[in-house]
DNA sequence: CGGCTATATAACCCGAATGGCATGCTGACG
DNA sequence: CGTCAGCATGCCATTCGGGTTATATAGCCG
C-alpha cells in the first residue's frame, strides 16, 4: 500500500475524511455537504475505496462509508522520519515510544 | 500556508526531502540522485520552495538546499485528529504532551 | 574581457485527473 | 411487475502538472 499523498491532495477527499471521522455517511450526504455532483461524489469514494481510507457497508441501496485508518497510520511513519526537526526536548520519549510500538511487553 | 498535501503527491519532491534530511544539497547533486533533467530539478525546488519546505543559501553560482520543517509540523497537526484512530493506550498520554506544548512551564 | 560552471526561466508537449451529463444496475415497495 | 431511490460507471471536455529542450542569468577564473 504506497503513501496515499496523491488522494489526499485532492480538497474534496480531505472533505470526505473530515465528514466521515464524525461518523459513517450514505453518498447522498457527503454528496450534498461537498456541493458537487453524485457521480462526482462517487469518484472520490472509489479512489479513497482504492487507497484503503475508506470502507463501504451496503445497506439495501444505501451504502455508509466509513473511515479506515491504516493508510493514515502509515503516513504518520513517514512523517516521523521528520518529526525531530521540530520537536524539541521530547524526542527522547518519542523514541521511547516508538520502541515500545515495536516491542510493547 | 496550506497544507502541502500536492506538493508531497510529487514522488521526486518526496525523494528530494529524504536526500536533504541527511544533509544540504546543491542542484547538481539532487538532479543526479533524481535521475532527471536538471531544469526539471528546478522546478521541484521552486515548488517546494513555494510551499515553505525547502530554503536556499546562495554560495557563489551553487545554491544550497535545505529543510524547512514547518509545514511538515502542519501536516503533523492535521493528522492529529486522525490519530486516536490508530493508537490504543497511548492517548491519555498523547493529550498530556499535546497539553505540554501549549503550556511548556 | 572571454569562456565556463551552476542554476533559473521560457516555451512547448503530452498524459492524467477532475468535473459534468447520461445511463446502467440493484433493491424496495405499492 | 413497474417504478422509484440510491449509487456506480461510461464518456466527453477541460484543465493541470510534469517532462524535455533551448535559452537567459549570474558568478568564477584564466
Amino acid at each position: 500500500m504506497p503513501l496515499p499523498f496523491d488522494v489526499l491532495a485532492e480538497p474534496s477527499r480531505r472533505k470526505i475524511l473530515d465528514l466521515l471521522l464524525e461518523r459513517p455517511r450514505l453518498v447522498g450526504e457527503l454528496t450534498q455537504q461537498l456541493g458537487l455532483s453524485q457521480p462526482g461524489t462517487s469518484k472520490h469514494l472509489r479512489v479513497l475505496r482504492e487507497a484503503g481510507l475508506v470502507q463501504v457497508r451496503q445497506d439495501a441501496q444505501r451504502r455508509w462509508y466509513e473511515l479506515r485508518p491504516e493508510p493514515l497510520a502509515e503516513l504518520d511513519a513517514w512523517l516521523a522520519h521528520y518529526r525531530h526537526l521540530w520537536t524539541g526536548r521530547l524526542d527522547a520519549l518519542e523514541r521511547h515510544l516508538d520502541a515500545m510500538e515495536d516491542d510493547p511487553r
